[in-house]
DNA sequence: GTCTATACCTGGATAGAC
DNA sequence: GTCTATCCAGGTATAGAC
């Protein structure tokens, strides 16, 4: 892999694990081995990084819905939901869980690009609840964007609250989220 | 007011909108007009004083639960939410949703409290469903340790989404958990 | 209890050689 | 594309006068 992923890819392990404001030059020339002299060669400041970091989750995010478009959408929702599992199960917040709370610390190109992640993420979720819900999979009262929104938000604070309790809370949610939606 | 408790509220303040990690000293010091020295003098280490935070958080949480407590259940509920709304509508999120992310950067004393926080808060919660239920205000399938999860899980992140998006999605969130819940 | 003054460090960033 | 070397700003923290 090329220095320019792999300070991309760290980046973004750091963000999720320290956050934004927290992580360091230092905590990503060490261990890649270089200076930070050729961080600023890849990406000329920190919100130049931190802008490629969410840019680059937004690109794998549509990459891997459009992997999953022709399966029936109970399993589409389940994949999605695995992405937090795997998540979890690296003791790693989302992005947006991670970069929310800092948004008035971020660059005006970092908020933008968050608000577009969350919107790109709530309408994929929002249009797979309301075709699944017409096919006969899922049951929820209301309209699928409110109801995106609930699973979205429960999902983002499952990975905080298992930080903070240091136990899988997510599983709990999950299985309440599933229980609640599937026919 | 006295000084050490105007330097709390406004690092609570802080926290809350730019983030532990983000707010620094000038911060604190510039719109109390104090000199930094001021403040070691209240609070030895930056950490002790979000550790106060943190504390009087809870504090105060545990008193106005406490105040609630002849109330019937429903209210209480309504009333925990009110809580979130009036983040919301200030701009902030909470105090969880703010510190969870940068946990692995916190003292251990943080840590800590911030484990206690949620408990309280959690087992609280659970409790006023698990009554709410026995008197038939609310009805959910489950338990009300789980059921709790996922309000809390909501609401929290229905402040990070807020803040990204601009716009008040904690009121879509607010309607749904109702709606699913009161009987 | 608050100040002035300052120490000390770490952070992001840049210039210029290789 | 990566290095060495360095700059400068800002951060937390402390000593000692008032």
């Amino acid at each position: 892999m090329e220095t320019k992923d792999k300070i991309r890819n760290l980046a973004e392990s750091l963000i999720r694990t320290k956050g934004y404001n927290a992580f360091s030059y230092a905590d990503l020339s060490a261990p890649l081995k270089v200076k930070n002299a050729a961080i600023h060669y890849h990406f000329s400041s920190k919100d130049v990084l931190g802008a490629s970091v969410v840019e680059e989750m937004v690109h794998g995010f549509q990459r891997l819905t459009s992997s999953w478009s022709n399966q029936p959408e109970n399993q589409q929702l389940e994949q999605f939901m695995d992405i937090y599992r795997n998540s979890q199960q690296q003791g790693m917040v989302c992005l947006m869980g991670s970069l929310a709370p800092d948004f008035e610390t971020l660059s005006p190109v970092m908020q933008a690009q968050l608000q577009g992640m969350s919107r790109v993420i709530l309408d994929w979720l929002s249009t797979c609840l309301e075709q699944g819900r017409a096919k006969g999979f899922f049951q929820f009262k209301g309209q699928a964007a409110d109801r995106a929104l609930l699973l979205a938000s429960s999902l983002i604070s499952s990975l905080l609250l298992s930080r903070v309790q240091q136990t899988d809370l997510y599983s709990r949610i999950r299985q309440q989220l599933l229980a609640d939606l599937l026919v």
